[in-house]
DNA sequence: ACCCACGACCTGGTATACCATATACCAATG
DNA sequence: CATTGGTATATGGTATACCAGGTCGTGGGT
C-alpha cells in the first residue's frame, strides 16, 4: 500500500484548549491599553457565553496567568493583564536579544529564498514619499518584518517566546511609529538589517537588529508616559 | 488609638499554587533525563497523595504544561517533559541571547558590589589543582554562576525565563561539564567575563556571555548523545 | 497456538454542587 | 448626613459525580 501520508488527525476536541484560544484571540484584538483599568474576566458568563461549564474556563484561565497575559487574584478573580511601563521595557530587552539571536541564525542556516522574502515585505515601501499617505500600513508591516526575522531562525522556542512578547509590543510598536520620525529610522534600520542578513554578515546582522530593538527601549523610556 | 501596624495576612491559601510548586520542585529533583522513558502523572495518584482533590491538581497541571514542563496528551494523561536534543540546543539557544543581554545590563546597572559577589564565587576555585578534586562542587558552582549573571540584570522577565530555561539546562550542563576538558575553558571563559563585567565592557561582555554560551550549543551538537 | 474481537475497567474530560470569602447595599446610630 | 457594622449576594475555590474514550485482558474462533 502506497505511504498514504496522513499527518495525525487535527483533534483538539479537549475545550480546555479552545477556551484558551478563544480567550486569547479576543484579548489580542482588543486594545489593552485603550481603557483605563484592565478588563475582569467573569468565570459563569465565559462559561455561559462559551456554553461549557466553569472548570475549562479555570483551567484556560491557569495557562493564560502561566503565560502572563491574565493575573488570576485569589477570591478576586481574573483580569487582562496590563504592563507597567518598566515591564515594557524589560520585554523590549528580552525582545532585543532574541530577535537578534535570531537574526545570527538566520545568517547560518535560512535559504536565500527565505531571506530574499524579507526584502519583498519592503518593496511597496521603498519610496519615502508613499509612507506618510501609509503610515498605518506601514505600522502592520513594520511588525510583519520583526517575525519574519523571528522566523528565519528556524527556532520553534524562539518563535514561541517572540509571540509572547509580541502581544504586548504590537500595542506599543503601533503607538510609537507615529513619533518623533520613528518610521524614516526604522525604515532605515530595516534596509541595513535586510543587507546584512543578505550578506550572511551574522556578527553585524546581531549587532543591528539588537540596536534596533534597544532605541525602541531607549525611546519609550523617555518619550512613553500613556502607561502607568 | 496606637497604628497597629500589620502586614497583609501571609495569604496563599490556594491549593492549586501549593500543588503547582509541589509538582515543579519534585520535578526539578527528580533527574529527568536518567530513565528512560518520562514518568506519567496519575491525577487520581497525585490527589491522593497531596490530600486534595482533582481539581486543583489538574489546574496546576495545567500551569506547568504551559511551561513546557509537563506534557498533556488529550486522555492519555500528563508526562513529565523531556526534550529532545535540538530542544536542548534550541533552549542553550535562547539562553545565550538572554544571558548576554544580562551581561550587557549588568555592566550597565549593576553596583559594583554585586559584581564583585560574582567574583567571590570563583576565588575557592582560583587555583585549578584543587579543581579536578571537586568536580561535582564546581559544578554547582557553575550553575551559580550563570544564574548570578542574570540577577545582575535586575530584570525579572530575564529572570523569570533564564530560571524556565535552567530546569532543562542544568541537567545537561551537568553531564557535559565532565566532557572534554570543559571545566578548564569553562573557568576561563568566566574569569574573561567577571573581568568585563568589572570593568563595564558592554559589548565585550556581551559578547564573552554569548559566545561561551554557544560553545555550549555546539559541544552539544557535535557530542552529545544520550539524548532522544 | 495465534489472532482478533469484545467488554470490563481505568483514567482523563466535563459538569455541577457546595463552601468560603469579598463586595455591595442598607440600616442604625452619632 | 456621614460613618460604620451587619447582612445578603455574587463570585471564586474545591470537591465530587458523571461521562467518554482508551487500554488491556480474556475468550472464542481459525
Amino acid at each position: 500500500m502506497a505511504n498514504v501520508k496522513l499527518k495525525p488527525i487535527r483533534t483538539e476536541p479537549v475545550l480546555k484548549d479552545k477556551v484558551y484560544s478563544a480567550l486569547k484571540t479576543a484579548i489580542m484584538s482588543m486594545d489593552i491599553y485603550a481603557n483605563e483599568e484592565s478588563a475582569r474576566l467573569d468565570e459563569r458568563r465565559l462559561a455561559e457565553e462559551l456554553e461549557v461549564s466553569r472548570t475549562p474556563i479555570r483551567e484556560a484561565l491557569a495557562s493564560l496567568a502561566q503565560e502572563g497575559l491574565v493575573e488570576i487574584v485569589p477570591r478576586r478573580g481574573a483580569f487582562v493583564v496590563r504592563k507597567r511601563k518598566q515591564e515594557i521595557i524589560d520585554m523590549i530587552h528580552v525582545w532585543a536579544a532574541v530577535e537578534s539571536m535570531a537574526a545570527r541564525l538566520a545568517t547560518e542556516r535560512a535559504s536565500d529564498a527565505a531571506i530574499s522574502r524579507l526584502r519583498d515585505l519592503f518593496t511597496t515601501f521603498d519610496q519615502s514619499e508613499v509612507l506618510h499617505a501609509n503610515i498605518d500600513e506601514y505600522s502592520d508591516t513594520n511588525i510583519a518584518f520583526h517575525q519574519a526575522i523571528v522566523n528565519l531562525a528556524g527556532c520553534e522556542l524562539i518563535r514561541d517566546i517572540a509571540e509572547g512578547l509580541f502581544i504586548h509590543m504590537r500595542a506599543i510598536r503601533v503607538r510609537t511609529i507615529r513619533e518623533r520620525n520613528r518610521v524614516e529610522k526604522s525604515i532605515i534600520d530595516h534596509l541595513r538589517i535586510i543587507e546584512a542578513i543578505e550578506q550572511r554578515q551574522t556578527v553585524v546582522a546581531e549587532q543591528l537588529v539588537r540596536d534596533h530593538a534597544l532605541k525602541l527601549a531607549a525611546h519609550v523610556d523617555t518619550y512613553v508616559d500613556y502607561l502607568d
